[in-house]
DNA sequence: TATTATTGTCTCATTGTGAGACAATAATAA
DNA sequence: TTATTATTGTCTCACAATGAGACAATAATA
């Protein structure tokens, strides 16, 4: 629900979107071990928010979403898949846009193109965690990174939004090279396999793994990587091409 | 881009609907070891297109789909999947739109509701074929079934839409229950893996999809089914509870 | 009564995965 | 210098899932 700054025009009359069609990000990122998503935290309310946004008449949907992405996270090229359309209209909470906005300093009526009902297309993006510098909006004084699984409250269905997202990232995992989008371009097994359970919610068996990666033919073994552990050093791989 | 006849206030304003959202549906039956989907033919123009339709204000997305099924197929409960949004601009044709509905007898000036850009949420029914009585809505004089490999040219993006759905439907073939909503309630073995067959597009095993079908325990047996032809009878099953 | 087509159920080989064994080694402790 | 520790890369073995085919059991027909 996140939104680009407008002129006033454009703001009641909502004139240079379309109506009623918004998009939500799930923005994952991979980091100590954990899954993290990105959040906005709305100024002076206390609202937690996925990052989202409209989309401009002359726009393609997904060039609207990247257009979001970019503008949170300085990020292009950003591994981007659909997930779900929310259209239930027990979404529909004007009076949680209203307060964002009033929090804001914007004096809002009851026609504000802000408060009629959205569909929200969600989307869910797998990012470089080091390479992001989040950036919140005209509305909201933090975009930052939580652990998937210590959320604060969000609004709306926003938490729905998110079990969607890891629900078919989870579908995605053997279809899709996850690990390529959330790691560094090196990468030690034992690092690909932490993204897997992170993702997957469980355990792996690291031999198993190891042989299944392998066997798929598409990673490229580089030279060892020195911890500075008293153990064995692993190799660092990369993915193919 | 089918849509129910409404008053002409309503035509022109939009008011009774979201704006720039519409829904398509891909319908698939199956009959003579063959997927068939639904197709509308629009009066006077030639013009396929898929069924669908817009969202009313009060009404949940998912809701509006159901209705638009109900109308074509006479369907209750429909098996209903989402598939994918298509919000590209290059979707936005608004002389065929003009087209149709000046074949229909509408004269129709260019800030037409219809005519406006929309975001096409789409999705994919599977549907008992025997069950179905298709109707067309008032800007069509057919809704028929088409065999899945020799459909007519189609509007806009709807071969994309088509694609993505049988798509869809195959990558979840194993997961949901796909059988049980395109066959009778009682079914031969062999029917059952041609519903497979024709959905994947390729020949399956006969022995080991009958050993994986009965292995995961879904199926309940019955009498066996004489089709009078010289060979072994084949026994009926139906899906369990 | 023999023939034909199809079904239900085997067996056997191959592949994929779970579970664990074990040697190799990078740093630390003795 | 040598033993210790944790972790890695690679085995082996057991078991489950699947591919491929064999074969007896039958409905109707010749």
């Amino acid at each position: 629900m996140a939104h680009k700054k407008k002129n006033e025009a454009n703001d009641i009359q909502g004139t240079g979107y379309l109506s009623n069609i918004a998009f939500d990000s799930v923005v994952f990122g991979f980091s100590g071990a954990k899954l993290k998503i990105l959040l906005m935290e709305y100024h002076n309310t206390g609202f937690f928010a996925l990052p989202g946004g409209f989309v401009k008449r002359e726009e393609n949907l997904n060039d609207a979403v990247r257009r979001g992405l970019k503008e949170r996270t300085g990020l292009d090229h950003i591994y981007l898949e659909q997930c779900y359309v929310f259209g239930d209209t027990t979404r529909h909470k004007p009076e949680i846009l209203k307060t964002i906005l009033e929090a804001n300093g914007h004096t809002v009526t009851d026609s504000h193109w802000l408060l009629d009902r959205f569909i929200s297309v969600t989307y869910y993006a797998l990012i470089n965690y080091a390479n992001v510098v989040p950036t919140p909006d005209a509305l909201s004084d933090s975009c930052t990174w939580y652990d998937l699984d210590s959320l604060p409250e969000l609004i709306l269905d926003h938490h729905d939004i998110v079990n969607k997202a890891l629900q078919t990232l989870r579908a995605n995992i053997d279809q899709k090279l996850v690990g390529m989008n959330l790691l560094p371009a090196q990468f030690t097994m034992r690092e690909l396999q932490n993204v897997y359970e992170a993702i997957l919610g469980e355990q792996l068996r690291r031999t198993s793994f190891q042989r299944k990666i392998l066997g798929l033919d598409l990673l490229k073994r580089h030279e060892k990587h020195y911890s500075g552990k008293a153990h064995k050093a692993p190799y660092l791989y990369s993915f193919k091409k």
